[in-house]
DNA sequence: CCGAATCCACAACGATACTG
DNA sequence: CAGTATCGTTGTGGATTCGG
């Protein structure tokens, strides 16, 4: 469980361990850059340079700091090789292959409603 | 498209005007908040008050926020009961029920991973 | 080529107070 | 009860520089 379904008061004590650990690994990975880095890596192995490419408007900092986030939590592998110049290659991960799944079903989505959500956009600040 | 696939030097002229929607709407909705409120409301018709209490840590300010991003998106609609004291409830439209599903996979991915994970930190900050 | 560190502008956020 | 506005603090994120 991600939200809370009990209906007391509550406080931080109200999460047991596993809860807040998921909390906190949606806070890391429900963020738009992690699921554009993830549908950009997809099943290919792309060095650093080409995300940086491939992903529009994210900046050298911003995909570092992601790429090691996803790193960390085991959603990418990320391969070094010790060549002149230096040589990165990044990976998705069986676990980040599966979520890659729920990207793809967001990025569907949004190809699907872009119309309603341009309508409902231009309804509401009207 | 939400990521780039062609492969010369890029700028801002490269995306197209639905391709700058798209990301527009990624930037707005791929985000916790979103994600949790989404998953909050479900099936459901709830209160502002009701919201605040199921999502563990959000604060008055996010809550209104991201509700309006989501009401402005047309995922949520918003319904005003001109009572004393006034009672406001959120439901989910049709997109914002579509998106849910991709909500869903993403909670049952993270329940799923979650000893997974947790161990490629501990690895990772070792 | 990749990444870490620094600096700093500005946006995000929480707390608080006020309105209908 | 729900929402807006303001304020002060924290944090985010871009630009730049240096190092492996």
């Amino acid at each position: 469980m991600v939200t809370k379904q009990v209906d007391g008061p509550l406080n931080d004590a109200d999460l047991t361990r596993a809860d807040s650990l998921a909390r906190e690994i949606f806070s890391d990975v429900a963020n738009k850059w992690a699921f554009l880095i993830i549908e950009s890596i997809g099943e290919h192995t792309l060095r650093f340079s080409e995300l940086r490419n491939e992903i529009e408007g994210i900046s050298h900092k911003m995909l570092t700091q992601n790429l090691r986030m996803l790193e960390r939590n085991g959603l990418v592998e990320r391969s070094v090789y010790a060549t002149v110049p230096p040589r990165v290659e990044y990976t998705l991960t069986e676990p980040g292959r599966a979520l890659r799944a729920t990207v793809d079903g967001m990025c569907a989505w949004t190809q699907q409603y872009l119309g309603h959500i341009e309508a409902a956009r231009h309804r509401f600040d009207a």
